[in-house]
RNA sequence: GGGCGCAUAGCUCAGCGGUAGAGCGCUUCCCUUACAAGGAAGAUGUCACAGGUUCGAUCCCUGUUGCGCCCACCA
C-alpha cells in the first residue's frame, strides 16, 4: 500500500522533486495499449489481502458467458463495476475485485458443437487419438465420447477467455486477474460439489421423480428462471367426447394430439352446464378410452368451452390437476418430443391400439395432423380448426415450445414450495442495498411469484457432476432412495470415471454394484457460489474472512431472477446471511428504437469497434453517463463527447504544465482572490462528486466533475493563462501557477476512475506512481484558500462570457481590442470582479478604459463593450 | 390480469414547492501560439392530460392517457 501513501499536494515538502515531461504533441492513440501494459506488469489493481475485513471492499462481478459474444451493453455494465471498483480503491480501500469467466454448461457445448462439428454420444468410447473434422459440416455432426467432447470444450474456452481477457484490459477493468476463476475450474467443482453434499444433508436438496419442464430440442430439464413465455401460433379444435347414451360434450383444445393422454375432463365446480357430468365418465374420441369428469376450481368457465382435457401433461395446470386429484399418468410424449413408439396399456383395446399406431414415434407436430385426419374420419371434429395465439413457455436459448415429462431431477428448496422459507428470502433481500432502489421489486416480485423449487440438474455433458452414485439391487436397478455419497475430502470427483467407497469399479452398472448419478449441475447452480468460489470457501478461511460477505455485486436486471436470487439462496444457507450489502443493477443498452441488443436482431454493437474508433476512455464516459437501472439508447455519436473530454484532459493538462513546475503545487502561494475562489470552488466539486459516489450515484460524480472541469478550462484558465506565463510575475504569477497545478491534481484524481488511460497518462508527466494508486481527493487538498468565497469566480467568469458575447455578436475575432468595458452588477459581486481586473483586462484584450458600476438592483453582471477602431477592419 | 418504471427543447437526459437546465443537433462567428476530431456566442419549451392541496405546482396527492420492462397467461 506504499503507493496509497503519497501525497502529492504537499510536494511542496517533498525533497525529490520530479521534473515536469510533457509530450510535444499528446495523442490519446495508443494510450490503452500502454497503460493496459504497465498497469499488468505493475500489478496496479493486486488486491492487498493482508488488509483486515474493514479495509476491504469486495465486488462479485458476473462471469461472463466465454462462448458468448459481448456487445456494448455488455461492457457498459463493466464499467460501472469498476468505477466504484477504482472510487474505492483511491478512498483506500483493498479492492477485492476478481473476473471468473462462464464456461460451464450448455453454451460451450453448443459452441463447441458449431466450431468443431461435433456431437456427444455418452455412449461412445474415449478415442485417444481423436482430431477435430477440419471443415465441420453442421449438418452431420461427428459422434465422440463425452471425454472426447469435454476435451475440446476446454480447449475452446481457453482460447476465448484470452480474447475476453484482453477485452476487459482494453476497456481498463481493474480487475486483479490473479483473482480470476471459472466455472469449470477446480475451484468451482470442489465448492458446487461441497456445497450441494451440505444442501442434502440438511434436506435442502432432494431428488424427485415429478413432472418437470422440458426441452426437446436439447432434451434437458429447464428451470422455472430460464423460462420466456412467447406468442406462439395455434389452433383451437372443438372436439366431442361422448357420454355414454352417445351425446356428445364438445372440448376445446390447442393440442388434439394429447387426446390419448387425457386423464380427466376438468370444469369449474360452479359450472352449471357440466353439473350433472361430474362423477360420471365419458369417452374420448378415436380411442374410446373411459375418462372420469371432475370438477377443480382451476377450471375457468369463460376459457374455451369451460370444460379442458387434463392430459399428463399438456401444461401446468395439468400438473396442479394431476396432483390434487390424484390423477393416473398418462405420458405420451418422451424425452426426444416424439410420441411414445410402444402401445401404452390404457391404449390396449383394439381400435385405440389401432388409431394409436398411426401416430407412434411423431413429433407433436405431426401428430397433431395425424390426429386431426382421424378426428375427421370419426367426425369428432366440429367445425374448422380456427387460428389463435396463446403464450407458450420456452427455454430461453430453445425455439420449440417446453413440453412436460416426469422425471427424476435434483431440486434445491428455494421457497417455491414453502412459504414461510420465501418469506427468509424476501427478507434475505431486504438486508440488500438496492441501487436504484425499486429494483427491489423484481426481486420481491419473482420471489413472490415462485411455484415450484430449483431444479439443478441437467441432462447434458459439460458441466459439473452431481457427487453421488447409487447402488444397483439385484436386478440392476438403481435404489435412488439411498444414494452413495463421497466424503468431502474426496472431492471434486466425477461418479463416472470414480468408484465410490468399498465398491470397485468393475461393479459398475452391475446388480449389486452401482451406477454414477449422470446428471450435471445447471449452469446457474454453479454460478450461485460464485462469492464461495472467488473468496476462498473452504478452502481458504483467511482470504474468506477478509471478503464475504461481499460490498458489491453488479449486472443488468434482467438477471435478478437468476444469478443474484440463487447467490441469496446459496448463502442464505451456507452462511445465513444475504451475500452482499449492496446491488448495483445497471440498465440495458438499447437500439435506436429502444429494442434490446442481441446478436441474434442484429442490432448489437460490437465494443471493439467502437473502442478502436473513439478509445476506451471515451466509451468508459459513455457508460457513466447511463444512471443505475435506466434502459439507455446507443447513439455512436455521444461517444464523441466522452473522446473530447478525454482531448481536453489532455490538452488542459499540456497547457498547464508546460508552465508550471511541479514545485507549483503550493498552498502558501495561493494568494489572488479569484484563484482561492476556484479552489473554494472546486472544494464544492470534491464534496458533491465524493457524496455522489458514495450512494453509487457514478454519473452524478462525473457530471459535477466534468462541468467543473470545463469551466475550470473556459473561464479560469483564459483569465489566468497571461499571469501564469508571465516570465518575472511574482507573488501574482506563483499564485496563478499554483492553483492551476493544485487545480489540475484535484480534477485529474476526480476523473480518473472515469478516463483511466488519459488520466494516467497525464499523471505520468509530472507525478510519481499510478493515479489509480493515488488518494481520491478531500477538502484538505485545497488548502487554506479554498475558505473563500467561490462566488467571486463566477462573477469573474460571468464578466469574461459579456466581453466574449459582445465580440461574438460583433462577429469580430476573440483577438479583437476593447477601447471601453463597463461592467455592472450588485455590490458584492463587482468587488469580485474588479479584484480580477488585471487579468479580465488581459483575457479580454481591454486597451483602454475598464469602468465597474455596482447596481444594488441587478440579478446578475452585465457587460457594455467597445470595440477598439483598429478592430473593424 | 398483477407489479415496477417512465412522460421536461428536434434527440439523449438532469432538475426542482418560488423567473425552466445540460450535452448533442441547429444558427452565427472565430484557423486565438493548450486544443479545428477545436473554440466562442446564440435560438429553441402548454415540463403528457384532468382534477386536488397550496399564497404559489413542472415538482406533492388523486385519476386519465401513452410508452417501456418484469411476472402470470398453452383448455
Amino acid at each position: 500500500m506504499t503507493e496509497t501513501q503519497q501525497q502529492p499536494v504537499q510536494s511542496s515538502t517533498t525533497p525529490a522533486r520530479r521534473a515536469v515531461v510533457v509530450p510535444d504533441k499528446p495523442a490519446l492513440e495508443g494510450l490503452e495499449k500502454t497503460w493496459a501494459a504497465r498497469w499488468r506488469a505493475d500489478d496496479t489493481y493486486r488486491f492487498d489481502r493482508s488488509q483486515p475485513r474493514e479495509n476491504v471492499y469486495s465486488i462479485d462481478t458476473p462471469p461472463p458467458t466465454v462462448s458468448g459474444s459481448l456487445h456494448v451493453g455488455h461492457v457498459f455494465s463493466y464499467t460501472h463495476t469498476d468505477l466504484v471498483a477504482r472510487f474505492q480503491r483511491m478512498r483506500g480501500k483493498s479492492v477485492f475485485y476478481p473476473m471468473g469467466w462462464d464456461d460451464n454448461g450448455l453454451p460451450t457445448e453448443r459452441r463447441v458443437q458449431n466450431y468443431y462439428g461435433v456431437r456427444c454420444d455418452p455412449s461412445l468410447p474415449y478415442d485417444e487419438d481423436f482430431t477435430p473434422p477440419e471443415k465441420p459440416d453442421p449438418k452431420r455432426q461427428v459422434p465422440i465420447s463425452r471425454p472426447n467432447f469435454v476435451e475440446l470444450c476446454e480447449q475452446l474456452i481457453e482460447k476465448d477467455e484470452e480474447i475476453f481477457e484482453e477485452l476487459w484490459r482494453t476497456v481498463g477493468l481493474s480487475v486483479d486477474w490473479k483473482e480470476h476463476y471459472t466455472t469449470i475450474g477446480p475451484k468451482a467443482q470442489l465448492v458446487s460439489q461441497v456445497a450441494f453434499l451440505r444442501n442434502f444433508a440438511r434436506g435442502e436438496a432432494y431428488l424427485s421423480d415429478a413432472p418437470t419442464l422440458w426441452d426437446v430440442t436439447f432434451q434437458t430439464a429447464v428451470a422455472q428462471a430460464e423460462l420466456e413465455a412467447r406468442e406462439y401460433a395455434g389452433h383451437y379444435h372443438r372436439v366431442a367426447f361422448h357420454r355414454t347414451d352417445g351425446s356428445a360434450v364438445h372440448v376445446e383444445t390447442t393440442r388434439p394430439e394429447l387426446i390419448p393422454s387425457v386423464v380427466a375432463l376438468i370444469a369449474h365446480p360452479d359450472d352449471d352446464r357440466y353439473a350433472d357430468l361430474f362423477g360420471q365418465t365419458v369417452t374420448s374420441p378415436v380411442f374410446g378410452v373411459e375418462i372420469p369428469v371432475v370438477a377443480h376450481h382451476l377450471a375457468e368457465p369463460d376459457k374455451g368451452a369451460g370444460i379442458a382435457m387434463c392430459c399428463t401433461f399438456g401444461d401446468l395446470t395439468d400438473v396442479i390437476w394431476w396432483r390434487e386429484l390424484d390423477l393416473p399418468v398418462r405420458t405420451l410424449i418422451g424425452r426426444d418430443g416424439r410420441m411414445s413408439r410402444e402401445t401404452p396399456e390404457w391404449l390396449a383395446a383394439e381400435t385405440a391400439a389401432a388409431a394409436y399406431e398411426e401416430l407412434k414415434g411423431k413429433t407433436a407436430f405431426s401428430a397433431r395432423e395425424a390426429m386431426v385426419a382421424k378426428l375427421r374420419d370419426t367426425g369428432d371434429l366440429e367445425g374448422e380448426p380456427t387460428p389463435t395465439q396463446r403464450m407458450a413457455n420456452f427455454y430461453e436459448k430453445g425455439d420449440k415450445p417446453l413440453e412436460i415429462v416426469a422425471t427424476r431431477q435434483w431440486y434445491i428448496r428455494n421457497g417455491g414450495r414453502d412459504a414461510s422459507l420465501r418469506a427468509e428470502m424476501q427478507e434475505r433481500g431486504a438486508e440488500i442495498e438496492w441501487a436504484p432502489a425499486h429494483m427491489k421489486h423484481r426481486y420481491d416480485n419473482w420471489v413472490g411469484g415462485l411455484h415450484g423449487d430449483w431444479l439443478i440438474s441437467r441432462q447434458r455433458f459439460f458441466g459439473i457432476p452431481f457427487p453421488v452414485w447409487y447402488p444397483l439391487d439385484d436386478d440392476g436397478e438403481p435404489d435412488y432412495d439411498h444414494p452413495l455419497l463421497p466424503r468431502e475430502d474426496e472431492l471434486p470427483l466425477d461418479p463416472s470415471t470414480r468408484a465410490p467407497q468399498c465398491y470397485t469399479e468393475d461393479q459398475r452398472g452391475k446388480p449389486g454394484g452401482f451406477v454414477g448419478d449422470p446428471d450435471v449441475m445447471d449452469t446457474w447452480a454453479t454460478s450461485s457460489l460464485t462469492p464461495h468460489i472467488a473468496g476462498g470457501w473452504e478452502t481458504d478461511d483467511d482470504l474468506w474472512q477478509r471478503v464475504f460477505p461481499m460490498d458489491l455485486c453488479t449486472h443488468a436486471h434482467d438477471i435478478i431472477r437468476t444469478w443474484l436470487f440463487s447467490r441469496v439462496v446459496r448463502a442464505h444457507y451456507e452462511n445465513h446471511v444475504a451475500p452482499w450489502r449492496h446491488a448495483l443493477i445497471s440498465g440495458f443498452i438499447v437500439d435506436p428504437d429502444r429494442k434490446k441488443m442481441s446478436k441474434s436482431k442484429g442490432n448489437a454493437v460490437v465494443p471493439s469497434d467502437v473502442l478502436a474508433k473513439y478509445g476506451a476512455d471515451a466509451v468508459r464516459w459513455r457508460a457513466a453517463m447511463a444512471r443505475p437501472g435506466l434502459d439507455s439508447p446507443f447513439d455512436e455519436s455521444q461517444m464523441k463527447v466522452g473522446r473530447r473530454l478525454a482531448m481536453k484532459v489532455l490538452n488542459a493538462s499540456k497547457f498547464v504544465l508546460g508552465g508550471v513546475g511541479a514545485s507549483s503545487l503550493d498552498h502558501f502561494a495561493v494568494s489572488e482572490p479569484v484563484d482561492c475562489a476556484q479552489l473554494a470552488r472546486l472544494e464544492r466539486v470534491v464534496e458533491r462528486a465524493t457524496e455522489a459516489f458514495e450512494a453509487y450515484d457514478y454519473t452524478t460524480a462525473l457530471e459535477v466533475t466534468e462541468k467543473s472541469f470545463w469551466e475550470f478550462c473556459d473561464d479560469y484558465l483564459e483569465l489566468v493563462k497571461e499571469r501564469a506565463y508571465a516570465e518575472d510575475g511574482g507573488a501574482p504569477t506563483a499564485s496563478a501557477r499554483a492553483t492551476l497545478a493544485i487545480a489540475l491534481d484535484v480534477q485529474l484524481r476526480l476523473l480518473a476512475p472515469f478516463l483511466p488511460y488519459v488520466t494516467e497518462e497525464v499523471w505520468s508527466w509530472w507525478q510519481e506512481g499510478s493515479i489509480h494508486r493515488a488518494p481520491w481527493p478531500v477538502s484538505g487538498d485545497l488548502g487554506a484558500a479554498a475558505a473563500a468565497d467561490p462566488a467571486i469566480v463566477d462573477a469573474v467568469a460571468a464578466a469574461l462570457i459579456g466581453i466574449r458575447g459582445t465580440k461574438s455578436q460583433a462577429k469580430v475575432s476573440m483577438r479583437a481590442a476593447l477601447s471601453r468595458v463597463e461592467i455592472t452588477g450588485p455590490t458584492d459581486q463587482i468587488a469580485g470582479v474588479a479584484s480580477a481586473a488585471e487579468d479580465l483586462r488581459k483575457a479580454g484584450k481591454i486597451t483602454g478604459e475598464l469602468v465597474f458600476t455596482t447596481d444594488p438592483d441587478a440579478d446578475g453582471i452585465t457587460v457594455e463593450a467597445e470595440l477598439a477602431e483598429t478592430s473593424h477592419e
